[in-house]
RNA sequence: GGGGCUGUGGCGGAAUGGUAGACGCUGCAGACUUAAAAUCUGUUGUCCUUUGGACGUGGGGGUUCAAGUCCCCCCAGCCCCA
């Protein structure tokens, strides 16, 4: 006998996407005539070659709007590039090439590996943000920002990298040094752009409320970024000073046991009142020497700097030391406070070093007041406020209540809401990235660039000789007129963080060739919020809330756009592997480590190579798979459907070599098993028979209620549970043996809707094997299959009969059998009869559908 | 330290409070083959005195006729914020 022919992924998988692009299947406008979808996924940075988390972020976004199509939706899927940052300029720097350069190469590279996958996106609306085309619009915004008081440029403290000359984020300072330099950050005041988010705080919290389609993970998080708090401002005197401090508290329920007051080393009255003390001048050195980030300042250890003066406590009248201490923000608050030690771990470990003192003012349950001392921990906790005058006896949450409206009612401090959500410095020293569109000019001050000179674009001849800011040394970039006064005046240099560009991309994305503005209102009005936003957790906080945030200052500005982008969001799972080493102790990649036949493994030369944890793919671990091999050698179908299909897309998902090869495998199978069927398959429209037989009644009952689980299963998300019914109803199918006419009719109906359900996950497969099965359509234009609810419904059930909770038996009945006749049934079982021997029956509890339960004693 | 998530066979994972382990991977046995690959069939939680039974969802309590699922305490791992 042939063997048959294997099926040629490569060539039926091109052929297909051949078909899709001709057919521009999956471009669309706007059609109010269908309900529409906004499907996307988060836009790649263009980094060279895609990654397993790239194949896993699109699979799921390809699938859902696949799906969304089927069911009728006008679907939007489009796809982009976010491509500035600072990795287009290390590599410049590394390969002496040009981040434009770069940057484009791998867009080209990048976009052909994802046409490989099949995705239905539109690319005709594809975005890169290093366009000019794409930065104009949002220098356009950036003024609109600006004259809407939404963006303002103030003095304020960066981390700064000496030898690159360079300001570093949060993230760049690893150890208090420069991530590339190694070199000590120093703390340095410079003007610098921000957006006003702060603006939005309270909105942007409440909003979290109306995000119930986003995982409760990330609408916590976002919550405890915002970080409202309430608490009491007041003014202390200083001893022989005419000056007040002003501190803000969260906890002015323990303000009887303040022991000291703390001056940020940046507060306005710190240089003021101490600077001609000695020691001062080496204490700010010992500041600056600290990064500016809250992690940073809290690892720090904690140092202060007695000024020598003292505090007045506005209502006790009491006096306490005045120190600088390095533990407290400028910008938080009111860049004061007054330190409790009992109840603060910082304000103790201060306490301790300076030896100050600690009075507790917060009893611990079950703690004695006479008894009761403070060691080396804090009491943080809840507790009875005692040493505290009009505050004793109360709790955390009244005592506080209680202490602002004292203060209040005195007329001496005030209850003030505090955010922890700072305005978001958007300022960047570096060449890719958008340019703020300002100018400076003597006469005129700061002055936005008119529209009609924007974009303000990049200059493509720079140089990386030396370290710093390129724009600001290009001979002639930053040199130009001032349009008010007709004077020389001078470019701003700063560029943008990259977080500007992925704030609104899913704007431009549905008007992506306008050149007036970003996009229309109309085009807005139709498609946003976007419907389902897919990607990876680590946004949850940043881009997130900027884009949210971006939407209400667009409105500010007369923009149309919805209050919340992102109606419903997924935040899939990391992409981990095993990893490898040699005997060395060298990680090596997994290709290179070879199985033998008692299970060790090997390297190609026959060195030992033991297998470590199973972590985050990384380039560092080398435990990374490229896609591109996968899907050179069992094609996109396969690596789709292994990477649906292993885990819960939310969790993360370990990439074996043996899950893909079986994917392979059922792909292969799926190809075979239908192909064999043709010919015994009635043809295509054929009219339904009256009669079917059992068989084929329950393999149309598998069949129905397949498509009514598939369906439900992909709009929960749950993609592996979905591939579990397809590979059910696949099972049901391959061992039917028909008999008879209904029979085939039977198995058509099956074999059609299995192919139908699995198009999202697999649609290369799908669309050929639907053309083979005798249809001149294309899924991409056919609907979800219907569904008849009879079929749903099974005329008998099969349950468990327990004893005391413990299954003895289980029975088959009528679906719509009786209580009482199920009762009797369960009762005969020989195996209940037996289980209940000696025993007096109590009652029995019957489930219908579900279980018979007998209580015995 | 605070907040959150997770914990089920050898492995990935299923299970509206109702027959725990769907579906797959692996393993084992068999068929086909000169042989291998591929494919197909069966089997695969542990234990026992094996036509049956006991145990079993990180540990301990509780609620319930019934708990992987709900509540309390503890342990471990991961993530976020410190």
């Amino acid at each position: 006998m042939e063997t048959p022919e294997r099926y040629n992924i490569k060539e039926t998988e091109a052929k297909w996407r051949k078909v899709w692009e001709d057919k521009k299947s999956f471009e669309v406008t706007e059609d109010t005539s269908k309900p529409k979808s906004y499907v996307l996924a988060m836009l790649p940075y263009p980094s060279g070659r895609i990654h397993v988390g790239h194949v896993r972020n699109y699979s799921l976004s390809d699938v859902v709007a696949r799906y969304k199509r089927a069911k009728g939706f006008n679907v939007l899927n489009p796809m982009g590039w976010d491509a500035l940052g600072l990795p287009a300029e290390n590599a410049a720097m590394e390969r002496n090439t040009h981040p434009k350069d770069w940057t484009y190469e791998n867009i080209a590279q990048m976009k052909a590996q994802l046409l490989s996958m099949g995705l239905a996106i539109d690319w005709s609306r594809e975005v890169a943000t290093c366009d000019p085309d794409y930065y104009k619009h949002e220098q356009k915004m950036f003024i609109d920002f600006y004259k809407n008081n939404l963006a303002y440029r103030k003095e304020s403290i960066v981390n700064w990298d000496p030898v690159e000359d360079t300001v570093l984020a949060n993230e760049q300072v690893v150890d208090g040094k420069g991530w590339r330099s190694g070199a000590p950050v120093e703390r340095r005041k410079l003007y610098q752009w921000f957006f006003k988010i702060t603006e939005f705080a309270d909105d942007l919290l409440k909003g979290i409320e109306t995000l119930d389609r986003w995982p409760d993970k990330v609408r916590t998080m976002q919550h405890n970024w915002i970080g409202k708090s309430r608490g009491l401002e007041f003014s202390w005197g200083i001893k022989d000073h005419d000056e007040t401090i002003d501190v803000y508290t969260t906890r002015p329920d323990t303000f009887f046991g303040a022991s000291f007051l703390a001056l940020s080393p940046d507060h306005p009255l710190a240089k003021k009142l101490a600077s001609d003390k000695d020691g001062y001048d080496d204490f700010i050195k010992a500041c600056q020497a600290t990064g500016t980030s809250e992690e940073a300042i809290e690892k720090a250890e904690k140092i202060g700097f007695y000024t020598g003066l003292k505090a007045t406590h506005p209502l006790l009248k009491t006096e306490m030391p005045i120190y600088l201490a390095n533990f407290v923000l400028m910008d938080y608050g009111t860049g004061a406070v007054f330190g409790v030690p009992a109840h603060d771990q910082r304000d103790l470990d201060f306490a301790r070093k300076y030896d100050l003192e600690v009075i507790p003012v917060v009893l611990p349950p079950e703690e004695d007041a006479a008894t009761f001392k403070i060691g080396s921990e804090a009491f943080i906790g809840d507790g009875l406020i005692y040493n505290s005058d009009f505050l004793n006896g109360l709790n955390k949450e009244d005592g506080i209540k209680a202490a602002i409206a004292k203060f209040e009612e005195l007329k001496i401090g005030k209850g003030v809401t505090n955010f922890r959500l700072r305005d978001w410095g958007i300022s960047r020293q570096r060449y890719w990235g958008c340019p703020v569109p300002f100018i400076h000019c003597d006469d005129c001050g700061l002055i936005p660039v008119p529209e009609d000179q924007l974009p303000v674009e990049l200059p493509y001849d720079i140089n990386y000789d030396k370290p710093g800011n390129p724009l600001d040394r290009h001979p002639t970039w930053k040199h130009t007129i001032c349009h008010e006064c007709g004077k020389d005046a001078v470019r701003e240099t700063d560029t943008c963080d990259t977080f500007f560009e992925s704030s609104w991309y899913f704007l431009r994305y549905l008007d992506p060739q306008n050149k007036e503005r970003g996009f229309a209102n109309e085009k807005s009005n139709y498609w946003m919020p976007v419907d389902q936003y897919i990607g990876g957790v680590e946004h949850a906080v940043l881009h997130l809330l900027y884009s949210r945030f971006f939407m209400r200052a667009l409105k500010k500005c007369g923009y149309e756009v919805p209050d919340e982008p992102f109606a419903g969001l997924f935040t899939q799972g990391m992409v981990t592997h095993a990893t490898y080493k040699d005997s060395d102790g060298n990680w090596i990649f997994p290709t290179d480590a070879i199985q033998q036949e008692d299970k060790s493994w090997q390297t190609k030369d026959g060195k030992a190579v033991t297998q470590g944890a199973v972590i985050k793919m990384s380039k560092s671990k080398k435990n990374v798979i490229d896609p591109q091999d996968i899907i050179d050698t069992y094609g996109a179908d396969a690596a789709r459907l292994f990477i649906l299909s292993d885990s819960p897309p939310e969790r993360d998902l370990e990439w074996t070599e043996g899950g893909i090869e079986g994917a392979w495998r059922f792909v292969n199978k799926l190809h075979r098993t239908i192909t064999d069927a043709l010919p015994t398959l009635p043809t295509v429209g054929i009219v339904q028979p009256n009669n079917f037989s059992d068989k084929a009644k329950e393999l149309r009952s598998t069949t129905h209620k397949a498509i009514v689980g598939v369906a439900e299963d992909i709009d929960n998300f749950h993609m592996n549970k979905a591939v579990a019914r397809i590979r059910e109803l696949s099972n049901a199918l391959t061992g039917f043996k028909p008999a008879d006419d209904g029979d085939t009719w039977a198995l058509r109906e099956g074999y059609e809707a299995l192919v139908r359900l699995f198009n999202p996950m697999m649609p290369h497969l799908a669309e050929e094997l639907w053309s083979q099965l005798g249809h001149d359509t294309i899924l991409t234009e056919t609907s979800w299959p219907t569904h008849d609810k009879k079929l749903l419904k099974d005329d008998t059930v099969t349950i468990g009969v327990q004893v005391n909770g413990k299954v003895r038996a289980t029975i088959t009945l009528a679906s719509d059998c009786s209580k009482d006749e199920a009762e009797k049934i369960a009762l005969a079982e020989p195996n209940v009869q037996k289980a209940l021997e000696g025993l007096t029956l109590h009652k029995v509890i019957v489930v219908p559908g579900r279980i018979v339960n007998v209580v015995a004693g």
